[in-house]
DNA sequence: AATGAATGAGCCTTCATTCAT
DNA sequence: AATGAATGAAGGCTCATTCAT
């Protein structure tokens, strides 16, 4: 079982590596099982098919995602600082590394047609919202939802050029760009 | 001549409804041209291979993109009126119907190991972020550069949220988000 | 699309040889496809699967067999005549070439399971009981049924029997029983 | 020991179960074992492989199939009497239970390629014959060879018949006609 | 120009078999 | 004895691409 775990994380972080190798779904099993140094019939006896492993991996990397959100939230009570440390989660290494970009990019193509690609995708807007929301009602009140919605789309828009702009190493400017968004939409309540 | 243009036509517009319909780049060559009205060779004959097909296919759809915006924009002067209109482009019906969300979707998958597709959309990007610009200048001054980069980071965002999301069906509210960024980040100049 | 016809038939006649050598379904597209001189991509043109090319097959045999016996019936007219013909078709040579014997072994397992080979099976046999009724009735009345229920079941088992027997090579010793049955059944009427 | 001897059995009863739920010998070891209650590895751990588990189901049905002719025929001395047990024999419900018919449908195709299938094969049909034939003689003479391999035929086709059409569920008219058969050949004897 | 028959490489998946435990 | 994880060869099927017509 211990194993089988191990197994199963081992495949799931090959098939990103090689989802970000090959920047598409179109890889093969035979390739992510050799990546990962299993046999490929070992990727069907843990997943069933390709599709429950793109749908694990996916999975995986939300809950990782989740993890990380969580841990930089530890010991976080001004609002402003908890929504600073969410903002930022969404630009740091662990979602460029290997074949996080790919991967990401991939899912929204596979939401089209996949319900549970598609459901897990939903669950992390909602997830991302509520916590955003969470620490903009004490500063924005009734606006707090609508911020969030901005904010939301921001991320994920200034995530996706930046991911697509291969000329682009630091994600600074991006992050910087979203914490102004948070500024301006603060500062606005008050006019 | 004026025949071939025809044919090239169909086999772009078969090729938009084709991604359309499977959500996905993996539509197969033979059934664009079935869509089409033609046989498989001649899509090679005319386009080469599937990829400079799909090439063909990003470029229509940008410049398609490029004629609606200017369109819009005929007769308008007032910046916060030329704003708005660009704004509102993106959301326009034209850019959900037949296979428009899944096409750009991909085009962005496969921008990241197509350097052609990588400069489509590196040239929409900056062409889209100059318009903003343009008519931000005489509202904001040196302010424009950074209210066009997140006005352009949220489109692309909220687009992508709208598209995935299937229980939407009017992308009213998307606009009306993007609308109130604009007069959140004008109001907050004056701050 | 005569072309196609003549493919069609290359391809039937190899899964039947290939059947034949391997003694089983268990034949892979590709051999069938390598030994009919095609691609086996050709193969699933044609035909879509590989059970289609099965039932295709299956029909052929069938119609076959359909044409051997009207072309053995012609010019006969003597009921006893007619019945010995009937009974004779099925040992005749063409039933025991290339793969004809294993690929009814075969159809009969299929029939269990695929609705199309019942179908044809039980097409098969009401025109084979069809036929010798016709001819039994003159002599035996009422009793043809019954005596070509018998004769029929005589004849698929003898034939079985013979073609499990590799040590047999002459099929007359079985076509010799199954006219003594029909003599004997013909003499126990006026007993 | 003993339980080794159960484990065997388990096996084989499942081998047969499996075969005629896919009407097939297309059954994976796997399948076959979980059925079973025990390990795939058990499987060869004690047939070695495949085939031979295939062939130790073949022994085992034409074994039970021995055990019960010689049961019914118990106590029974009429010539007659005994005639009709062994006919009546191969069409008691043992012989349709479970994967009974599939089972014997797919020893015949194995028996084309398998000399040891061939072997039991042509070992039951002797028997069977000689059962016949011991029978027959006091009230055939001479004739009895010939009248036996006539019925034995006829047991093979109608059981193949019966056991194909999905719409007979009662044997009985197949047995009255194996039956009739006998009365007709002994009554043209006389004639 | 245009067709569509034909190819064949490649992929997903299955499964008999092995072997460490 | 028994397990079941693991292998890897093989097969059905797809599809980009070619080419004779």
């Amino acid at each position: 079982m211990k194993a089988e775990q191990k197994r199963r994380q081992e495949l799931i972080a090959a098939t990103i590596r090689e989802i970000g190798a090959e920047g598409t779904l179109n890889v093969t099993v035979s390739q992510i099982a050799k990546r990962a140094g299993v046999s490929p019939g070992l990727a069907f006896h843990y997943f069933g098919d390709k599709e429950q492993l793109f749908l694990a991996t996916m999975r995986s990397i939300l809950r990782t995602y989740g993890v990380l959100i969580r841990a930089n939230l530890v010991g976080k009570t001004e609002p402003v600082e908890r929504l600073t440390a969410i903002l930022e989660t969404n630009f740091s290494p662990s979602q460029f590394e290997d074949g996080a970009v790919a991967a990401w990019l991939n899912f929204y193509v596979l939401a089209q047609t996949s319900p549970e690609a598609q459901r897990l995708l939903a669950l992390y807007h909602r997830r991302f919202h509520s916590n955003l929301v969470y620490s903009l009602r004490p500063l924005a009140g009734d606006a707090a939802h609508g911020i969030a919605e901005r904010l939301g789309g921001l991320v994920d828009g200034l995530y996706l050029r930046f991911a697509l702009n291969r000329s682009h190493v630091d994600p600074g400017p991006a992050v910087a760009q979203v914490l102004k968004a948070l500024e301006v939409e603060l500062s606005a309540l008050d006019g």
